[in-house]
DNA sequence: TTCGCAGTACGACTTGCATCGTACTGCGGC
DNA sequence: GCCGCAGTACGATGCAAGTCGTACTGCGAA
């Protein structure tokens, strides 16, 4: 996995830690949809966010705070929550935070090739 | 899978026939924005046109009407606009009628795998 | 030249979404 | 206990998009 920085287009994704809390409510491989996926795509934002997070979550989750993004933080909540209801990306509240990473295994397995399309998408 | 006659795979297109008419105004293969095309997949009977258009369109174009659509004549003015806007398909007046084709050749170029995503699109 | 047809243009209505301020919740540190 | 912080919930607002009826255009056939 170290070998290649593009962790997307490996099947397996990394163990989820022992203890981690429950993700929060979240459509099941089987009920993603091709076209909700793209909805939620649509927004550059949403796009920028997925492809951040997709790039740099080898290591570990991020929070809503760690994008450095320019919104109130309500707007945040809005889009994280669109993704997440959408099927891309999964949260898991960790204490005070809410750590997401995208859902790189039930994407592939779904729609393979749409990850790849993401990380070469350009702002 | 290979052997099956699924065009879109390929990444040549059937030539246009001598004498056909210019393409109605469309976005150049470089201005092609994921997002856009994504946002246009997102509606599902847009993504219901792409697709038959796709692995229907290896013989001839198709005109609004061939889809049998149950919605109003403006209504499919608009999506099919949509879809012309995005880049996803290329329009040609004939006489009466406003073909449609989808414009493989820079989707794949540009976005290599999105077209198989739509052709395995269900419903 | 008159009619019918494919499709557009326009406008009105409605719905959904992005945006954001403000109040609130829930956890951890002091 | 008390406070600060991450993030949510709620509601208001503005705008873009979907929907559709109706009038219109432009071509071809009778």
């Amino acid at each position: 996995m170290s070998s290649t920085p593009r962790a997307w287009t490996e099947p397996a994704q990394r163990p989820v830690p022992a203890g981690a809390p429950e993700p929060l409510p979240e459509p099941a491989r089987d009920e993603l949809r091709l076209e909700v996926v793209m909805g939620a795509l649509s927004d550059p934002l949403r796009m920028h966010i997925v492809r951040t997070l997709l790039l740099e979550s080898e290591e570990f989750d991020h929070t809503c705070g760690w994008f450095g993004l320019d919104r109130p933080k309500s707007s945040l909540t809005h889009h994280f929550r669109t993704l997440r209801e959408a099927g891309l990306i999964r949260q898991r509240q960790y204490g005070l935070e809410r750590r997401s990473h995208v859902r790189v295994d039930d994407l592939q397995a779904r729609f393979p090739g749409l990850l790849a399309l993401v990380a070469d998408w350009q702002q």
